[in-house]
DNA sequence: AATGAATGAGCCTTCATTCAT
DNA sequence: GATGAATGAAGGCTCATTCAT
């Protein structure tokens, strides 16, 4: 009934909208701002309107997105700051799969597309958004790992612990797009849900890093366990 | 400087080689037939008359480079089949971390392009490819973790290690085009040797594997421990 | 911050003098309403509602333009009607001179864009205002050759002159941009005051003047002279 | 009959012609693609695959035509170097003009427009093709006016020659407009036979460079005669 | 009186494909 | 066997104008 006091903002908000669709689907370069136009109703020139061209809204699109998925989900996952490290740590998982899985979480199917095919746009961004959430992440596996576990050991589970919690954002597209094509093999074919996800990891995560820890106090290189006397490469027979 | 008679071959395998290095760098869409064919130095028209079109070059091109990849890492690592499930389980991560690690193997790059841009074109492919690795490791994590676990447990299990294999061919391209605009911070700005990253990983998950396989044989679930008597928020203290 | 009661004139003046600067640089075609706006401080749309649309916008601002310009500097130069006709020639060509150098006289600028890419727009009123700069200035001319010249006559005679004088206007902008490009040679590169430009024009022009009148009272043809007995072409030697 | 090999070659150079005449009638900015390749009869995407872009096609386009108008008519207009320096003088003059009235000579209309409207793109085209016209007509002036003359002299007579020269240029396509448009007054009017034109301008430049000299040898500065007892800005009664 | 919003038309450019040797 | 030439289709962007307060 107010057509225009709100024709104003819904047109810029459809379009926001849009683009997030269009682009996560498709990336920066191959979404069209046809494509998107006809997400929002609008005519092409809109775009340069109200976001004076394509890369520009891209870049909005993604931030707003990023600033709605940021608020809906604390980064600690509701775990207070005082609680023991290992539950902090479920704390951070579970934050980011819950991120992850939101439907109308555009962001990290972008960033997964800008990362394949980057076009520098983001690169600011996602660096200011990604960056605290390493930090956290560190301080928390340095503590459980102890003050004697080198930086590189901390860094290493760190990864393992960030690459299991980004697994889902790679395969869950995928599985879909397989699953809607009526293929279903291995990994790709099993949903679980996400506090299961979380739980899982958590838990395999806690045991890696107690593991490394041990090794750090009892002196053992991990050379000796595995590659043990063998060379290097483990090129080695029994 | 026209060696006339295998000049077809020639051609034809300039353009294979062309078409993976751009194909993976820039993807299925965005990848052009001029790129390609500036780099294979050949005329434009070549690639419809040695491939038809550009689809077809982009599967044939993949294949190639697959099997080339393929043909040079034994997807066991070198460790024999009937060595312990641990070093067999090593096997399979520095395989697997090898082949990524390749300088001329441009077939994880364009997986990963393809699996973020997918143009469906490669899905019956990779599906084949893959899916005797996956069941390779899948019949290893289901030795370690018992008959008694369930196939989800096996599943989850998989994963994690699956995912901190592949995490590092998502973000080593990253991190180098951070490295060029001179950005650095946490992971993104360490590059650690193969086989350290294999080492951690299969110790890492090994520990994990283990205690999942404890908790199954001592009967406690993983409920208890992390999310137990709490809400599944876990807003409670212990 | 808003004189509200006479914002009225206010805009649609400032819309004048913006569409002077904009049109002066650019050209109808290719200056743009929006370039005009932000000059003038308004919405895209005070152009439309001030003026109903470009077309009549630029007739407009030329119009006042001219008119400002033409009140500024009487076409004689300050000399009087009476004073002889060597003197007026002076006085009409400081005249044209000055009105060319004025800072914010963008009447020529348009002129000169409008010869080289015509809108039709101002023919009429351009013809209306040079047309009785031309007939004084050709009065004088007839008046300096005498009687017996020919109407061919006083009319080279008469472009000669206006080519001198117009020249500057020609060049000057020319001038100034090479000088910012760095580029200096030969003529582009000077800048003389306007009185001795005025000067020279003047005393070249009137000797010139006198030259054609001694040949029409001794009655050697101009053909005798230079192309005299030779072919068209010039070929011969004297 | 050879339609490839002619083709070839052929639609290049209609596309180089449509280009000229599109350019010298609109200039780059308002011309467009789709014009030139409508004249050429070809499609727009040749444009792309012949010159790269329409600013490309532009410089060549204009070089291309500079070079033909440059072949047809020698500089010196047929006088030989050893002749006196009056008839040197006329050479160059109907020289200029004979370039200027060729028919299929878009190169000044071009030139033109480019002053105009500048897009940078022909600035150093222009200055290498001006720059040497510009040093022979200034050393012919240089041997007119003897050696007592100043720099600034010289420049200002070659200036006033020039600009008689260039005059046809910039209003002979006005006056066909006109006329055209059925209208008609004072010069512009009037058509003169080149010859004619020529003649009128030695002539008249002719003795106005020797009134210079004249001055110049009796040591009478111009200021004795024309401002005289008067004010520089001579803003004098009678 | 004045303006934020919206749009249709047009332009330059890119690109995969086809054609004619 | 191989290629230079040509093109239709589509995309991003600009801009004068119109609309609805």
């Amino acid at each position: 009934m107010k057509p225009t006091g709100n024709q104003n903002n819904d047109t810029k908000n459809r379009l926001l909208k849009s683009a997030c669709e269009v682009f996560a689907k498709k990336g920066f370069r191959i979404a069209t701002i046809a494509d998107i136009c006809k997400g929002a109703g609008t005519n092409i020139a809109a775009v340069n309107y109200h976001f004076r061209n394509k890369k520009t809204l891209y870049v909005e699109a993604w931030r707003q997105a990023f600033n709605r998925t940021i608020e809906s989900h604390r980064p600690d996952g509701g775990v207070p700051a005082d609680a023991p490290a290992e539950r902090r740590l479920y704390g951070r998982i579970i934050s980011i799969l819950q991120r992850f899985s939101e439907m109308d979480s555009y962001v990290f199917e972008v960033m997964r597309k800008e990362m394949a095919n980057p076009t520098g746009l983001l690169t600011e961004a996602m660096r200011k958004s990604i960056e605290p959430l390493q930090e956290e992440l560190h301080s928390i596996v340095r503590e459980l790992l102890g003050r004697k576990a080198t930086e590189q050991q901390v860094l290493l589970c760190q990864r393992s612990i960030k690459a299991q919690c980004f697994d889902p954002m790679n395969w869950e597209q995928h599985r879909r797009r397989l699953e809607k094509a009526g293929i279903r093999f291995g990994l790709a074919a099993v949903k679980f849900p996400i506090e299961t996800i979380a739980e899982h990891i958590t838990r395999f995560s806690l045991a890696g890093i107690r593991e490394i820890r041990r090794q750090i106090e009892n002196g053992t290189d991990k050379a000796d366990r595995l590659a043990g006397r063998k060379s290097r490469a483990m090129k080695v027979s029994k």
